[in-house]
DNA sequence: AGTGGAGGTTGACCCAGATCAATTCGGCTT
DNA sequence: AAGCCGAATTGATCTGGGTCAACCTCCACT
C-alpha cells in the first residue's frame, strides 16, 4: 500500500508530522479496499480493529435505537472517522455506511496506538484531532440544543455556503432525507424548512441554493462562532 | 499549592502515571481558589487560560446563544473540565459556573501543554480522556436525537440509580430546572414526565426518588450501553 | 408565628414539528 | 417515448412539548 495515496494521507494532519519511518509501517500494515454505495463498513457495538480513512467517495457515521435512525455526520476525503474508539480500544458508538462508491484505507488500531507511543508527534497530532471532534460534537449539541429547527436549517446552509466559497449559489451535496435527518427533522419538515426560509432570501431547485439576500438570512440566523466556525 | 488536596488530584487518572517531578511542577504553577455558589467561573468565548480541578462543590457546564440557555453537564469533585480547549488553546465553547461553594485548582494552560510535550504517560493520559469525553458527547447526541424526553428521563434515573449504588431509592442530586435543562426540556414538562412514569413503577418526592418496578421501567426505558453506559 | 421569595407543580392553551396519505418530480430503463 | 421507481413535496391532521398564568410548598429571615 505504498502507491498515490500515499500522498494525501500524509497531508492530513493526523499524519503529516509524524516519522516517515512509522507513517510508512502503519502504511504497510493498512489494507486499501473499494466499496460498492450503501454497503455498512461499520456497525456500532463492534470491537474497533481499525482506524478508517476515506480517499474517495463519501461515508454517512449514522446511529440507531429502538427502531430510531439518526445520522450524525458525513465523512468525505481525504479524512479519518471514528479515532476515538481506536484509541481506547473500545467498541464503535456509531454504525458507518457508504454513500458512493469509495475507497478506504483500514489502519488496524493496534499499530496506530504501538505508533502513538514511540512518536511523539503524532501523539501531538491524535490530541489535536481528538480536541478538534470533541469541539465539533459539543458545537452540535449546542446547536440541536438551542436552535430550533428552521435556526438550524439556516445556520447550516450559512456554513455550507462558506465551505463552497462563500458565493450566493452553491449546491447541497448531502441527499435531502440525509440532511434532515443530520438536521435532527422529518424529510417532510424539511421541505417545509426550506419554505420556511423564502421570506428571508433563499431560494432552492433541487440542490442548488440561492442566497438572494445574504443579509436578511444572517439577520435571521445569527450565526456564532462558538457553534458555526469549524476553525474556532 | 502541595497541600492535602494534592494526593486527591494525583489520583486522577489524568495525572496517576506522569512523573512526579512534572506533576509537582504543574502543581507549583496553579492557584487554588475558593468560590461562593452562583460565581461564573468562565464564560465562553475566553482564551482558555487554565484548566480546571473542582476539588470540592459542584460546576454547571452551560451555553447561551440568542437569549437561550442550555445546561450541558455538570462536573463533581474530583475531576477536571474544558480540557480540549486548554490542549487546542482555543476559545472556551461553554460557560461555567459554581452551583454550590467550590473550591478549584487553576493550572495554567501553557503549563499543561509544554508538560504534554516531554511527559509521555501524561500524553497518553490526555489522549485517553479527550476519547472518553468525546465519546461522552457522542452518546449524549444520541440520546437528544434518538430518544424523547420521557425515554431521557427514564434512563437518566437508571444511569443515576446505577451510581448511587443501585438500590431502589435514590436522591437527585440536581436541582430539577437545571436537569430539565440538561434533559433538554423545560422544568414544567420535567414535572410531567415525572408523572409520565409513574405507570412504569417510579415516584418522587422532593429528591427522592424510588423505584417500585425495575423491570417495568427498565422495559420502558430499554437502556443501551452505547448511549448510557459510563465506562464503553 | 408571620411573611416573602424562589423553586416546583398544575392547568389551559398554543405551536413546532411528526405522522400519514396523496401527488408530483426527476432520473433511468426498456 | 412510455413507464417505473424512489425521492421530494404538499396537504391534512395529530401530538409532544412549549408557553403563560395561577398556585402551592418549603425555607429563610425577620
Amino acid at each position: 500500500m505504498l502507491d498515490s495515496h500515499f500522498d494525501d494521507i500524509r497531508d492530513l494532519d493526523l499524519f503529516n508530522a509524524m516519522d516517515q519511518e512509522h507513517f510508512e509501517m502503519l502504511m504497510r500494515a493498512s489494507y486499501v479496499q473499494n466499496f460498492p454505495p450503501q454497503i455498512e463498513l461499520i456497525s456500532e457495538g463492534e470491537p474497533s480493529d481499525f482506524l478508517h480513512i476515506v480517499l474517495s467517495g463519501a461515508i454517512d457515521l449514522f446511529s440507531s435505537w429502538n427502531g430510531r435512525e439518526t445520522s450524525l455526520a458525513t465523512i468525505r476525503p481525504v479524512s479519518t472517522f471514528i479515532l476515538a474508539a481506536t484509541i481506547k480500544d473500545a467498541p464503535y458508538l456509531m454504525s458507518a455506511r457508504t454513500l458512493e462508491k469509495s475507497r478506504v484505507v483500514l489502519v488496524p488500531s493496534q499499530d496506530i496506538r504501538q505508533v502513538f507511543d514511540v512518536d511523539h508527534a503524532f501523539a501531538r497530532a491524535i490530541v489535536t484531532e481528538l480536541a478538534q471532534c470533541y469541539r465539533g460534537v459539543v458545537k452540535n449539541t449546542k446547536d440541536l440544543k438551542l436552535r430550533t429547527s428552521l435556526e438550524r436549517l439556516a445556520n447550516y446552509l450559512l456554513r455550507h455556503q462558506t465551505a463552497a466559497g462563500g458565493g450566493p449559489e452553491f449546491t447541497l451535496e448531502t441527499e435531502k432525507r440525509r440532511l434532515a435527518s443530520y438536521l435532527g427533522m422529518t424529510p417532510e419538515n424539511l421541505s417545509r424548512a426550506f419554505k420556511g426560509l423564502i421570506p428571508f432570501g433563499v431560494t432552492v431547485n433541487g440542490n442548488l441554493v440561492t442566497i438572494t439576500d445574504q443579509d436578511d438570512l444572517e439577520k435571521f440566523a445569527k450565526p456564532n462562532r462558538l457553534i458555526d466556525d469549524y476553525d474556532v
